[in-house]
DNA sequence: CAAGTCTATATTGTCGACAAATAACCCATG
DNA sequence: CATGGGTTATTTGTCGACAATATAGACTTG
């Protein structure tokens, strides 16, 4: 099954979506134990539910497991958030390459209405570009890709752990306005089928977002 | 744990070992489906255990899992072999530039050693360079990225696929001599702290040998 | 008093059995 | 003869219990 698209069908599925909730959003705080006899007191499942769940977060590593002594939640580091954002520079500036390549007119013209629209609330009430509208013009890109590994590596791989870095150490930056011309000329870029200046533009935009965050950790960590 | 240098501890360790040896190297052959209880005998664990193997299978996409349904071996297309060399082509692309970045100057001496002694064989016995110097290769530079992320994603997650299509399909095309030119090359770069070109160069590399396969799928699929 | 060892406890790893869902098969019917 | 429905059978999902390993604490000893 895949995790991001997919329904939870079987309990399994769904303490493993539960956990991963939990553990995203800072509830279960990272470098935190899981203790598989808590948990399944806590879900109500048996233990054998929570052991498979812990096995799907380990695949995204999101937990790390030892033999005979448990599973952690990893520990975020700042140097992991920068090694993270040069897997996601590498991968999504893919990404924005083949959606030059390979979205259909359809699509690029939904692309420009979403940035349209982004561009309004931008307009009106300033502070709306922060969160959902940025993952949303990224995922879009991502799917327009069409490559499923590639797809499934950063949905269901790189982006659970930005967010979880983004609940604990906080990250939100004066790159409002910016980062939205930013996007608008990797949409451009895209709508030319211009697949060398999509994947540079997307890296870059990727980058500044990169260094943005490492000054914020060097001067407040 | 870790799937490419971690010893198997754990029962379900080993099976899992041993199955993925079993699909990678054609022994079990892509698409088929994988029955617990049928694996459950035939390796003499219980079912729990097989299971166990499964999922992780499952988590490095070898296997897709299907609820109350089963467990199927990924199904092997071209179009999915080039897919994968996308991403590979990112990934890999990233590693040298890291490479070239933060290998110590003692690793990259060794890094030229081996080249060495490649070329030697090359002259030696042509027929040499095929597998294990090229894999080689490409294992010191991933690993010289210093990225965890990115080393895991390769070599747990894309090595395992590319052996996987090269067990089915068998590609080894006459790029013996042209393939170490290359490497040579990204060598030069790396030794020069180029980052820039060492990308770019890892990064066409893959490229060629991408089309490489393509021709070949064309020709006889 | 510190360090090491042994014991006790709790946690993980493994197993076989039961419940639920799917797939296969047979039979009836148009 | 083909097709649809119902029943059986196999497979997957879930559970609780037992075995093996590691952690924590008490105890002994230098």
């Amino acid at each position: 099954m895949s995790f991001f698209t997919e329904k939870p069908v079987t309990a399994a599925d769904k303490t493993f979506f539960q956990l991963r909730k939990a553990i995203v959003e800072g509830e279960i705080e990272a470098g935190s134990k899981l203790s598989e006899p808590e948990l399944s007191t806590k879900f109500a499942v048996s233990r054998a539910i929570v052991r498979e769940a812990i096995n799907r977060l380990e695949a995204c590593h999101i937990v790390e497991r030892k033999a005979n002594v448990g599973a952690r939640v990893v520990a975020l580091s700042p140097e992991g958030l920068v090694e993270l954002y040069q897997v996601r520079e590498a991968l999504e500036g893919m990404a924005a390459r083949l959606a030059a390549k390979n979205m259909t007119d359809d699509e690029i013209a939904d692309l420009n209405g979403l940035l349209d629209s982004h561009f309004q609330k931008v307009k009106s009430d300033g502070s709306y570009y922060q969160e959902a509208g940025d993952v949303d013009f990224h995922y879009r890109i991502i799917l327009g890709s069409k490559n499923s590994n590639l797809i499934t590596m950063l949905l269901d791989g790189i982006y659970h752990h930005i967010r979880m870095y983004r609940v604990k150490f906080g990250m939100a930056g004066p790159r409002i306005t910016t980062a939205f011309d930013e996007h608008k000329h990797i949409v451009q870029a895209i709508s030319n089928r211009d697949e060398e200046l999509a994947e540079m533009l997307m890296r870059r935009h990727i980058m500044y977002s990169k260094t943005n965050i490492e000054n914020k950790l060097i001067t407040q960590p």
